[in-house]
DNA sequence: AAGTGGTCTAGACCACTTT
DNA sequence: AAGTGGTCTAGACCACTTC
């Protein structure tokens, strides 16, 4: 039997009804990610069209040389990820519309990079102060306890989009002012070993003050987008809490959401 | 070997180290999903506290009298809705926060009724109409063809929350007047065999005009959140458009965010 | 009746973490 | 060295859908 022992053997499965898939025994990679990531290009390209069958379990994995399981772990993992349909007695098939992009916890910076927008940052305030309640009840720390405060006015273009207050717990991460006018917060936190998991969000609207209008380059009475936050890493445990105030007239959210199985 | 042929057979984990659970091989229901719901619910009421460890999974599958692939697919069902992490090398452990409730695609009257608000709706308009450009786009249908448009008003407690406006293929569903104001319209969907699976959202801000203010009975110039959304179904076939507008001082949307492995 | 995915088993070896 | 989860196999029977 094929194990790991095999080394730098490559099977590549015949063509006939479906696209060719290449798997290395010898990588760290685990067969059922290359399948996956081999099944998703070929969907991402246009290889397997939408409302495609993939072919049944069974002939799969002979084809491929894999167990059913493992062909199974691939393939959930695509239908967990939306792109897959599963229908007993029928088959599975390619989800019959484009949507691709997957629910994330959205960084600001990363969106609006990604948009090609030139996002800034000016850091207003950064200190450790005694935690106010709700930052003390969010975070899961003593009413009074240290925290560290980072107060930002984010700009694109060099026009403000959004002021930012963010509450950490103190020693959690080191917050370099250069850096953080030159990334995000959770690309540092990333970076420092923190793997976020999940997040807790409010978004309202409200109308702008008067000294909020000013720092934003808005009129008093404008509407704003606000948007509070808990998030947690791997452990569930709070690194971080945050209210954010963005100018409605340049930003909104806009993000998926997976009904959950 | 024990199989799904032996009816009615129970059987119960000695407590040694951790709660008991009880399977049965006689329910239609998956033992991978008997066990997690078992879980969950320990997790739940507090028999397996924040940072505790689960036990090996060999132990645990020997334990209960399943196999080990079995008793993983429970424990990985609670991973990936958060409850549970795992660690090679170290164990599974609950996780350290309470964070519990679900991402979900959100139906507002299942919210507010959740919430003990009283929902109610008055359908202002239920007709079928050609559909604009914005609509047919998002619908994935010819400019100009068929669609449905339903306009609702929600109220709780009497006094109203929020514009509805929905698009939707015609013919996909009997839009009964009567049952759209005694429940929300995914419901409906869902009663008439729609499996609900995605949704993109956009959410803003702006302030409101004056006609719809007072639609709203809202101030002119009051704050509104306003959502766009396309939701899809198992298919990845678009089902619904729409376009919401919320007041402020009574509504904020509230959802958890998962990052994706 | 035939074909599909859904569930389940009883093992195996591996990589990683802790002791 | 010992213990943990991560991956993988080669089968099996079942429920559902379609013909």
């Amino acid at each position: 039997m094929a194990r790991t022992g095999d080394r730098v053997r490559a099977v590549t499965a015949p063509a006939i009804g479906g696209p060719d898939f290449t798997l290395d025994r010898g990588s760290p990679v685990p067969l059922y990610y290359q399948l996956a990531q081999q099944l998703e290009a070929a969907i991402e390209h246009g290889v397997l069209a939408p409302g495609d069958l993939l072919g049944n379990e069974v002939d799969l994995s002979v084809r491929l040389g894999l167990s059913r399981p493992t062909v199974r772990q691939a393939i959930q993992s695509l239908v967990d990820k939306g792109l897959l349909v599963r229908r007993r007695g029928v088959g599975t098939q390619v989800v019959h519309s484009q949507v691709r992009r997957p629910l994330e916890l959205s960084s600001l910076y990363d969106d609006l990079e990604a948009a090609g927008q030139e996002p800034s940052t000016r850091v207003v305030r950064n200190e450790t102060v005694p935690a106010p309640a709700d930052v003390a009840a969010a975070l899961g720390i003593a009413e009074g306890g240290e925290v560290t405060v980072l107060e930002r006015l984010r700009l694109t273009h060099g026009r403000p989009v959004a002021l930012l207050c963010n509450y950490l717990p103190t020693g959690l991460l080191a917050l370099d002012g250069a850096r953080l006018e030159s990334t995000g917060l959770y690309r540092l936190m990333r970076a420092s070993g923190i793997t976020l998991h999940s997040a807790r969000q409010t978004v309202g609207a409200r109308t702008a003050g008067r000294e909020e209008a000013a720092r934003l380059d808005e009129r008093e009475g404008a509407a704003l987008l606000t948007m509070r936050r808990t998030a947690y890493d791997d452990t569930g445990r709070p690194v971080e809490y945050g209210t954010h105030v963005y100018r409605a007239s340049r930003y909104a959210f806009d993000f998926q959401l997976l009904v959950r199985g």
